[in-house]
DNA sequence: CTTGGAATGTCAACAAGGCTGACATAAATT
DNA sequence: AATTTATGTCAGCCTTGTTGACATTCCAAG
């Protein structure tokens, strides 16, 4: 190779440093953690933990899915979902409905006390994006999307991708 | 304000919406769990977990870190972060010194059994965010951080920068 | 110098929310 | 009829948060 194009290659790939690649590690930890501090507030109000939350926000997402879905969705194994849905379903926040065609799924809603607090969670949360999002801009609102969606595996972003296009 | 001024600004503001916010938020939880998910499988392995990790960070980022600083960066309680740092201490992957100027305080450091797990968890890491950000460039990781450093609270934002300019 | 408060760190006990394993039930499928 | 699938539940474990109580050390006001 010629040295001005190893020049403007190892340029061009600066942002690939080990130091770079670092600083981003950082920021992912550093914006995850505020990224759930407003609903972590309302939630530990209500006796309720992030865990609800997560259920909370897909059930409203995507009204009368199934146990499994939801379990595919969040990750976590059934006997750890159920014990959140039961609190929600107890406490009148999530419906759960025996299905028509198969009578062994649970199709789950929310109630309107459910999409109550689910509203006040969502504001909450989407109140810091708007901020990052309008000081930045909608170039810089791209590339977090973007490498976002790069740093997913494959199976979450099948569900992001499902979510993202089945919303507007 | 005119109206092509009207539809040039609603135009630009359509990042805004509360749908471009939603998917934000949901490409924030399915790209922390990719984010995580590489360096969770070593820990299990050796019997850790997620605060193991982010102590052995921190502590790599900044030796001689007193628990109290540790503290302030993690964001837990001291007794929480005194388990973890009990079990690393007592399998001598990290080592505790008393400060000279102030007996209180405790000084932190790996050691290089502390030092060969971080690179092991650190390699994992950086190998996904490296190829997140080569798939997607350098525009778009600038974006990324831009976006994730303005989703922090300021004090962890400060935490941040100061780590960002101490390294490279 | 002494004493009281502030800072730092440790120990004990508890709760949330992950996990595995085992098992029950009902419905669908073969 | 037998098997598989979807779901729920019980028991018990682990990690990692929490608060409360306490020891040590430092520093500053008397």
């Amino acid at each position: 190779m010629a040295e001005t194009s190893d020049a403007a290659r190892s340029e061009s790939l600066l942002f690939l440093t080990d130091d770079q690649l670092r600083k981003g590690i950082e920021a992912m930890f550093f914006a995850y953690r505020g990224f759930t501090a407003d609903p972590d507030r309302i939630l530990i109000d209500q006796g309720y933990g992030r865990a609800h939350h997560r259920a909370i926000h897909f059930i409203n997402r995507s009204p009368a899915t199934t146990v499994n879905n939801l379990l595919s969705i969040l990750g976590v194994t059934k006997q750890s979902l159920n014990r959140v849905l039961r609190t929600l379903i107890d406490d009148g926040l999530v419906q759960s409905e025996v299905g028509t065609r198969d009578k062994r799924e649970r199709h789950l809603y929310l109630t309107e006390l459910g999409q109550l607090l689910e509203a006040k969670l969502s504001d909450a949360q989407r109140d810091r994006m708007r901020a990052a999002f309008r000081q930045t801009g909608p170039d810089a609102v791209a590339g977090f999307k973007q490498v976002l969606e790069a740093m997913m595996d494959s199976d979450m972003r099948k569900h992001y991708v499902r979510l993202k296009e089945s919303g507007g």
